[in-house]
RNA sequence: GGGUCGGUGCCCGAGUGGUUAAUGGGGGCGGACUGUAAAUCCGCUGGCUCUGCCUACGUUGGUUCAAAUCCAACCCGGCCCA
């Protein structure tokens, strides 16, 4: 199975192709019985954003889909005022219900619900193919006796044994009580859909196999559990994550995704290949700067369709190579309006104001960094004073190599 | 609850009365180089329409001409004991 990093249970000193074969037993028994598999994945409506980390598990919920099985989709928004300790940080900041409800919804409709199924990554029409439940809808309602009753299943040593309580625990980083409530509501989640496959990334493993652990006390079938590779980020190092900046995010507009892209470190271009295309890795040229815009393109695409990857690859190279903010990559150059600058301006003043640099501080080391250019040409004082915005309608003003902002007058 | 150690800028971490936005590292940004990369080298890395003025070392008060540095109380955390 392609971009599976671990299946299990494998069974003791048993090799992972014989859970492998399990599932495919499964999967046949499902087929020869006409009952499709209920396939979990869970998401925390925490931000508002989907990126390609989080595409991979929605590609193979699309194949399980596609295969005629039920994507069970849930949104944690009751664990997600918990928090998953697997992050860095162990306080997260409450969420109010009114923000729960929109980061879902903006997930639902960046997963594609009312688009061209051809494009959307989960298919929302056949009917039976996906269900999307909230875990408040079992969660909240849990009496003490019922959580006694979850806690009482796992022990304190095997709690430690999550890597990631080990590592804070050893390291005397605090973990707050309610912090070992979230992979047993998690797991209770899979008891609540009965699921018989559980998707996630491989640091979901704990929380996994605590859904099967809670499944078996409840007298269920124990689920599947099939976990797929973690997608490294942008700097090719670290996982794949908002906190950590190194993201594309499913939203984004075709230029930038392609150019992001375009440049992730060659030591994990493959992984991308791999984990977010279909493309035959053979097949590819040899060659590493090709191998980046092939991939580069073809996420693109799959994402905004062709012309507009072919557009935005075009665009790419045109800013970086002349950068004059003239001709064809003009038009993809994000406007500023003139109307938030009072004038007579300075430059730095200019340059925070319009949002292209962080403050007007930032701004005035950036134009002594040799940072700053004006319609191609560098701007050496960050007191240079522009008098009226006519005399800046239309230029380009630009930010290192790849950050452009076009000032219009309206 | 008791004892003890500690809370510094995005992160880690120096600093123990006075050249101060506060050594160093990481990360980030910019420049050179390059494959639009990596590695390497260099610069920057609190805010403000800024020749100056603000705000910063858990919080609040206090002692001093002067405090991140001394004192008190409080808040938060680690460890040990109960």
């Amino acid at each position: 199975m392609r971009g599976m990093a671990d299946l299990f249970p494998a069974g003791e000193g048993a090799a992972a192709s014989d859970a492998d074969q399990a599932l495919a037993a499964r999967l046949q028994q499902a087929q020869s019985q006409g009952r499709p598999l209920r396939i979990k994945l869970g998401i925390d409506p925490t931000g508002s954003d989907i990126h390609l980390g989080h595409s991979i598990l929605f590609r193979k919920l699309r194949a399980f889909q596609d295969a005629g099985h039920t994507a069970v989709l849930i949104i944690g928004d009751f664990t997600a005022r918990i928090g998953d300790p697997t992050g860095k940080s162990s306080t997260r900041v409450q969420l109010s219900e009114a923000e729960v409800e929109a980061n879902a919804a903006t997930y639902l409709q960046q997963l594609g619900q009312g688009q061209d199924p051809a494009r959307a990554l989960l298919d929302f029409t056949t009917s039976g193919r996906l269900e999307v439940r909230r875990n408040s809808e079992w969660l909240a309602g849990l009496d003490l006796p019922r959580v006694i009753e979850l806690m009482a299943t796992s022990t304190v040593g095997q709690m430690l044994a999550k890597e990631e309580f080990a590592k804070r625990y050893g390291s005397g980083t605090p973990i707050v009580l309610h912090e070992f409530l979230y992979p047993l509501l998690q797991g209770y989640d899979s008891v609540a859909v009965e699921a018989d496959v559980e998707l996630g990334g491989t640091d979901q493993k704990f929380n996994v196999a605590m859904g099967r652990d809670l499944q078996r006390h409840y007298g269920q079938k124990p689920q599947y559990g099939l976990l797929l590779p973690i997608l490294p980020g942008l700097d090719g190092v670290q996982k794949m994550s908002k906190s950590l900046g190194n993201t594309v995010g499913l939203a984004e507009d075709p230029l930038s995704m392609y150019s992001k892209l375009e440049k992730v470190p060659d030591a994990v271009v493959d992984d991308y290949l791999t984990l977010l295309t279909d493309l035959d890795l053979a097949a590819l040229p040899a060659n590493p700067r090709q191998r980046q815009k092939v991939m580069a393109l073809e996420v693109t695409r799959a994402r905004h369709g062709l012309p507009a990857a072919q557009q935005a690859q075009a665009d790419a190279a045109n800013l970086v190579g002349g950068a004059r903010g003239s001709g064809a990559a003009a038009a993809e150059v994000p406007e500023v309006s003139l109307a938030v600058v009072n004038f007579p301006a300075k430059a730095f003043y200019l340059l925070s104001a319009v949002g292209l640099c962080s403050s007007s501080s930032d701004a005035r080391r950036q134009i002594q960094g040799g940072g700053i250019k004006l319609d191609g040409e560098k701007i050496a004082d960050p007191n240079v004073e522009f008098a009226t915005a006519a005399a800046l309608d239309g230029k380009v003003l630009q930010l290192g190599k790849k950050t452009f902002r076009r000032l219009v007058s309206h």
